[in-house]
DNA sequence: GTCTATATAATGATAGAC
DNA sequence: GTCTATCATTATATAGAC
């Protein structure tokens, strides 16, 4: 997206400056107006080309999350991570609209961002799946639920990033953009207790297993473990 | 809030019409007529009893963040851990307004959900520095930036918890609402990895640290760890 | 393809009676 | 305190000229 330079088609510029403005307003309160406008053309056009607000969204959806879903080359691999850092350490502006447009589209409603999710979760569970075989990862019984965890830990920091921001005393450059310094903070931490883990023993994960045991274990069939016996148990 | 019964003054059932509303809809797309019509009551009187729509909704803030905020009694003890499941387990309904409110309120831009999430991330700390002491919690070297990344993951499953419940097969009653099964599919994963890590070595670790040792290491003074040297390695 | 002008609907907010 | 009626503004979307 956003071709480097400014020779793209009318509609394209159009989309490009609906993606920004969504993402820094919000659906709602981006108008087509304000597109317009910061697409330099007059509000008639951009109905004509997308039929309705609702229309455009739609291709902004798709342009952001259905390229940014089906990428996902990211495996189970070290030097993958490592990459993936420094590369968007080196370019983090040409991630900004994209990322607050995700965060956006994530808390509203929306078909493509359920794709996105799912997609988010799908690969997740491959990197889990992988690392399992590969001895770098746990072997964990319901790696499906872990992928989920997994998953909204990392989306945390996109849907949290302005607050995350404040609360270390990162500078903020607008509203929510989420720059490259909130990565160089938190990367370490975050993987940190991945590594080596939070609690000193399993005591809290013993009381919520208490906890949840004395609950109706009713309506839930389906989507836990098939075997929920041999969950490993009190390890560290 | 929503002191059990319909024995409430005007404005306070229309404030709770309100939360209920913003929380759903979110800020933008709820209108004055629409809380007016939840309420029974007359779209001026909304206006008459909070000024505008933007003074009702400081009201609201006000009234479930600086509440929720305030209250933190949660302490660094398994029991309360175990106590706060069961509480939310046994009357969810209670909390889905707050909770959808509050996700609503992080999101958007609002002094009263800036302090709320520096509330979570202070008592997030505290929890910690209690833990380190009581031995149950790591000694890690950079509490504040640990509780962020604590504070940040919990509330990730607030902020994503209709994807979550989507990916994981729950079924979901309405669009952004919270459910317990929720809690009961994600609590042991989550805990399992805090307790117990992700990784089995610190290879993702060291690879992390290299990447962003390869960049400039400055403006980040003041917010990591004081002594980078002495971080636990390869423990699990 | 792109514009100006305008129709139509919805919104936040006000005035004033009761 | 609460209402009805209405204003002023803003929004999406259309019509039709160029």
């Amino acid at each position: 997206m956003r071709s480097t330079a400014e020779d793209l088609t009318t509609r394209a510029r159009i989309r490009d400056a609906a993606i920004g403005l969504f993402g820094r307003e919000g659906f709602a309160r981006a108008t087509v107006r304000s597109v317009a406008a910061e697409a330099g053309v007059s509000p008639a056009l951009v109905i004509h080309h997308f039929g309705s607000k609702a229309g455009l969204r739609e291709v902004c959806d798709h342009h952001v999350l259905a390229q940014t879903a089906s990428q996902g080359h990211e495996k189970a691999d070290p030097r993958a991570t490592r990459l993936l850092i420094q590369d968007y350490l080196n370019n983090p502006r040409q991630y900004a609209d994209e990322i607050a447009y995700i965060r956006r589209a994530l808390g509203d409603e929306s078909d493509a961002a359920d794709a996105f999710f799912d997609g988010v979760v799908s690969q997740t569970e491959d990197i889990i799946h992988t690392g399992i075989k590969a001895g770098t990862i746990r072997a964990f019984d319901n790696v499906r639920a872990t992928a989920v965890v997994i998953a909204s830990n990392s989306l945390s920091m996109l849907m949290l990033g302005r607050h995350v921001s404040r609360a270390l005393g990162t500078p903020v450059l607008e509203p929510h953009r989420i720059g490259p310094e909130l990565l160089r903070h938190l990367t370490l931490p975050a993987l940190d207790i991945y590594t080596n883990g939070f609690y000193t023993d399993s005591r809290f994960l013993d009381a919520a297993r208490e906890a949840l045991q004395q609950q109706q274990p009713s309506t839930t069939e389906g989507s836990m473990p098939r075997d929920p016996g041999n969950r490993r148990r009190g390890v560290a």
